[in-house]
DNA sequence: TTTACAATCAAGTAATCTATTGATGGAAGT
DNA sequence: ACTTCCATCAATAGATTACTTGATTGTAAA
């Protein structure tokens, strides 16, 4: 079959669409999004076989989606460039705005857990420089070593309830985490007010953050 | 196998994804980005049996990226909304960063016909409210009918060597289609050069610009 | 060189997707 | 009611994709 030269170029596009139309591959770009990673862990974070995960990122990597590196045995993918967290945040949108069913799912899983609206990062931005919040990071400590919103403290999920005393409790508590459906966030949330503290959650995670062009640090 | 909810979202977002990873897909839903259209004229423009069509449409529809109805013995189709044209901009975008075969394949069509820059929609606003342009739709005179930019005048490329009468000479002329791939502008501006007059084409098209939010005219 | 380990490759099976064909449903006109 | 036409549905064969298993490559350390 004879191509023309915008079908060929469709099917160029559609190839990078495909590289996206994979639950465990849009899972392994959400982890791409915090930093760069070695494919075994990447693999374990997902819940594939090493062999699977490798053949993944490939097809990712083919996409154009994800560079790797080699590090003496190890080899360290990433994502291309910041326009793919932007990609992945068009689709989010979309997605979210006709299929009930991502909404269904949401209710049915984060309900009673967000009572109160997210936090914008402008609102975020905001709030951060009139010194009135903490900033925190609810992600494993290796992520958030790679990178995170300035100012931010990092206590991971699973740690928080025996740090508390780290977070003053005078100042509401703006969590974030992967991005926005990583489940930390909202568990935090809820733990901080099951405290009786005050806290809201970023609307979405740090990819997006960096993706946004806004201010990072990191503290490795 | 059990999925969180994490998951179960990734896999609607998968399921959007894969609903634009064909070529024919896109293709039509590059047409539909012109206005509603019957299943036969898409299936015609797009070189595809009915039934195909139909069936590219219906899973278009199921992914919420195009909407139906039906009129007397015709369905048409639209897109669900605005954001599908944002969605398609940002694969576009990410897919022209990282795939050096696009470039390859413009060039190789497209070189020659495009020295000069490309006119951005900025660009364009300006120059209409400075009078100093004729804005030229070259799209067939029902994608016309249904919508085009404010101003505008349209031959169809087929009928402009026919009709060179209708530009004043003295005016750049700035010619727009589709999209950014649509070939008809590149020829419309190629056509005009060789008649010594001054000609550019619009960045990318009708359904970019639409989706953008800015003004619109129609003539039905 | 040998060993160990990270990652990829290769091959095979099961599942999914595409396009064609012919049949079916739905609406308008005779 | 009958016919016509648009569109969808159903069934099929062929192509593509996903995941597993086991072999292979590349690098570092013993």
């Amino acid at each position: 079959m004879s191509m023309g030269p915008k079908q060929a170029i469709l099917a160029e596009f559609a190839g990078v669409a495909r590289a996206l139309g994979h639950a465990h591959r849009l899972e392994l770009l959400e982890h791409l999004g915090q930093g760069e990673r070695g494919v075994d862990a990447l693999a374990a974070r997902v819940g594939l076989s090493l062999a699977n995960a490798s053949q993944h990122l490939q097809q990712l990597r083919r996409a154009g989606l994800v560079a790797n590196r080699r590090d003496g045995k190890f080899i360290y993918y990433r994502l291309a460039d910041d326009g793919v967290t932007d990609l992945l945040t068009a689709l989010r949108r979309q997605s979210e705005r006709n299929l009930a069913e991502v909404d269904r799912i949401r209710r049915g899983y984060f309900a009673e857990r967000d009572s109160f609206e997210p936090v914008s990062r402008e609102d975020l931005l905001e709030r951060v420089a009139s010194g009135l919040v903490t900033v925190l990071d609810v992600r494993p400590s290796d992520e958030f070593g790679q990178g995170h919103l300035p100012g931010a403290i990092n206590i991971p999920l699973v740690e928080l309830q025996n740090r508390l005393a780290e977070l003053d409790p005078d100042r509401e508590v703006i969590a974030y985490c992967r991005g926005a459906y990583c489940v930390f966030a909202f568990e935090a949330v809820a733990a901080l007010r099951a405290q009786g503290r005050k806290a809201r959650r970023l609307v979405d995670g740090f990819p997006e953050w960096k993706a946004a062009g806004l201010p990072l640090a990191t503290s490795i």
